[in-house]
DNA sequence: GCCAACGTTGGC
DNA sequence: GCCAACGTTGGC
């Protein structure tokens, strides 16, 4: 805003205005010292008496319209006048510049406590006001006259928007992620052309492309201990996960910040699940921790170099990524600590790259709600619990959606987001067939996907999108028999249908309230049982003639009824395929839920 | 805010 | 030195 430029008589013809004693100093230079100078008038004064109590936020004009800088600018005018480049400056309370507003008690010289957008403003670090002085843009000393702003300066002259040129506006804060400006990374315009970020440019396929290694600022790699520096770190918890770890290094002995209050949890290890320790992401426990071979076919698999993969993304083998670790850090905080013993704990990587199958596609959606597992199924065997089952894959189903060539990025974090059509109506249809609320609210969902037999045998398309049971099929040139597998486990004679492909540890015939992951038997025909947890008895209600189904939604936070849904309501989208008894998906009607 | 990419660490 | 993978960066 106008008000908010200060014109500097002393300055010469260009009319260069500043809207602080930063910029000020900026321009004449570091050895000038402006703490007292007067802006107003453009003389250097004696430093004012200190005001107690409050700070002088004068951002104002005086009734005569002339900007009115100068009271206790020491404490907060160079700042306070300073907006962010580009950032259009807030409306100071009490009505538009030159009324009666934040810059009131100027006048009168009373001080008084900043409005709360000032004190956004006065927050906000001395990059964000008034630029990093540093980079191209900040030592541009004029106007390039030719962009919007100042253009609009040019057509109103007596306008004096508060906004900088367009070529004036500090790169650092312009672009995010710029560098320091100065260093010689940043100075360097050209790519080199040989460092292993340009070589890559050169292959096909890659979505991101990175800057050359010779342009990246050095800053902040010089700088040692400032934004790049590696976190502190807490000595490895003693537990499971710190077996056959040695002591930590005194250099790692960093304080130990006050745990995440849902680390609490008297579940057991549960201090090796909060500990910032790089290697304490094992509980050692879990089955997934237990697991000693990779998959090989999830994505992380595939990104190793043994199995022919690029290593960029250098994860663990999604299979063997900790339960504990997984489960904790992406179930809904209201189901953290729940009825899921064993379970609770901190969430304590929120951004972890990693996230354990059984927990694919809990990451987007609402809060709550159940998106159901590609390749496994759901299981919310009570109130609250939301515990997740690790699905048992099957050709086309276990792998990540996609093309099989990496290039997907739905590939490796939202499978389940191609949650098939028949699941989606099944679930949904099913539902929406009861509305009478629960007095308990028990609720077993098993979700299942068409086998691979079925899918191949004309059933519904065991993928979405994937064009067939082949884009998420083994990668290309490394067919199934080549492929590790992991170890087996004792349920892998009941899992036929896991064709080899779901780690069968993963499923040892318990819920996993208590501490495992259901077992997912498929059955010919019919819903498979909730085999750990007894289910009570599908009690469906049948919808009478013209009763028809409300909209229903894929929330858990109330399951609606007690009901064993079917793993596949045979649901037929080509025609021609059986459908459940009783079940007349045209009709919207049925006489249970085929339990 | 998400998450692919990647720097880096720690075990071997 | 190699490798697995943790933790962070920064593009989107």
């Amino acid at each position: 805003r106008s008000s908010e430029w200060v014109p500097w008589p002393a300055l010469p013809p260009n009319g260069e205005k500043f809207r602080s004693k930063i910029e000020l100093t900026r321009f004449l230079g570091p050895s000038q010292d402006l703490t007292n100078f007067d802006f107003k008038n453009g003389v250097l004064r004696e430093p004012p008496p200190k005001v107690p109590g409050g700070v002088c936020v004068c951002v104002c004009q005086n009734p005569r319209g002339r900007p009115d800088h100068g009271h206790g600018a020491e404490n907060s005018a160079g700042s306070a006048a300073s907006a962010p480049p580009g950032a259009t400056p807030p409306e100071a309370p009490g009505g538009p510049a030159g009324s009666p507003g934040i810059g009131a008690g100027c006048r009168s010289g009373v001080s008084f406590p900043p409005g709360p957008w000032l004190r956004r403003l006065k927050a906000l670090p001395l990059l964000q006001r008034v630029g990093c002085g540093a980079c191209q843009a900040c030592q541009i000393p004029e106007d390039c006259g030719i962009c919007t702003v100042c253009a609009v300066r040019a057509k109103n002259p007596e306008l004096r928007i508060g906004r900088k040129c367009l070529l004036r506006r500090c790169l650092k804060i312009v672009k995010k992620g710029f560098g320091c400006g100065v260093c010689q990374g940043c100075q360097a315009t050209e790519d080199c052309g040989s460092c292993y970020i340009c070589l890559r440019r050169l292959k096909p396929g890659l979505k991101r492309q990175w800057k050359c290694l010779k342009r990246r600022c050095l800053k902040k790699k010089v700088g040692g201990g400032g934004e790049s520096a590696p976190a502190a770190r807490c000595p490895p918890a003693p537990g499971p996960g710190c077996q056959g770890r040695s002591p930590p290094a005194p250099h790692h002995s960093a304080p130990c910040p006050a745990p995440h209050p849902a680390a609490r949890s008297p579940a057991p290890s549960s201090t090796a699940l909060c500990s910032k320790s790089r290697r304490n992401r094992k509980c050692g426990e879990c089955e997934a921790c237990l697991l000693k071979a990779d998959c090989g076919r999830c994505d992380f698999c595939r990104d190793k170099p043994k199995f022919g993969g690029e290593n960029l993304k250098r994860q663990k083998c999604r299979w063997r990524q900790c339960l504990r670790f997984a489960m904790v850090g992406a179930l809904p905080a209201r189901l953290v600590g729940s009825g899921c013993s064993g379970r609770a704990g901190a969430r304590c990587r929120p951004n972890s790259p990693a996230l354990h199958p059984a927990l694919w596609g809990r990451r987007k959606g609402p809060p709550n709600s159940v998106t159901p597992i590609r390749g496994g199924a759901v299981c919310v065997c009570r109130p609250g619990c939301g515990a997740l089952v690790a699905g048992w894959g099957g050709a086309g189903v276990q792998a990540p959606r996609g093309r099989g060539d990496g290039q997907d990025r739905a590939d490796s974090r939202s499978p389940c987001l191609s949650l098939s059509l028949s699941l989606f109506l099944s679930l949904s249809l099913s539902l929406s067939l009861s509305r009478s609320p629960p007095a308990r609210l028990w609720l077993c969902l098993s979700l299942s996907f068409p086998s691979p037999e079925a899918a191949a045998a004309g059933g519904v398309e065991p993928r979405a999108g994937g064009g067939g049971g082949g884009g998420a099929g083994p990668p290309e040139g490394l067919e199934a028999q080549d492929r590790p597998q992991p170890p087996a486990g004792p349920d892998q004679a009941g899992g036929a249908a896991g064709q080899g492909e779901r780690p069968a540890a993963l499923g040892s015939g318990q819920c996993p309230a208590a501490g495992n992951y259901l077992p997912l038997p498929r059955p010919p025909g019919g819903p498979p049982p909730c085999p750990a947890l007894p289910c009570p008895p599908p009690q469906a209600q049948a919808l009478g003639p013209g009763q028809r189904h409300s909209r229903f939604s894929l929330s858990s936070s109330a399951p609606p009824f007690p009901l064993v849904l079917p793993a596949r309501l045979p649901l037929s989208l080509g025609g021609g395929e059986p459908r459940t008894p009783g079940f007349s998906p045209g009709s919207g009607r049925g006489v249970g839920a085929g339990g």
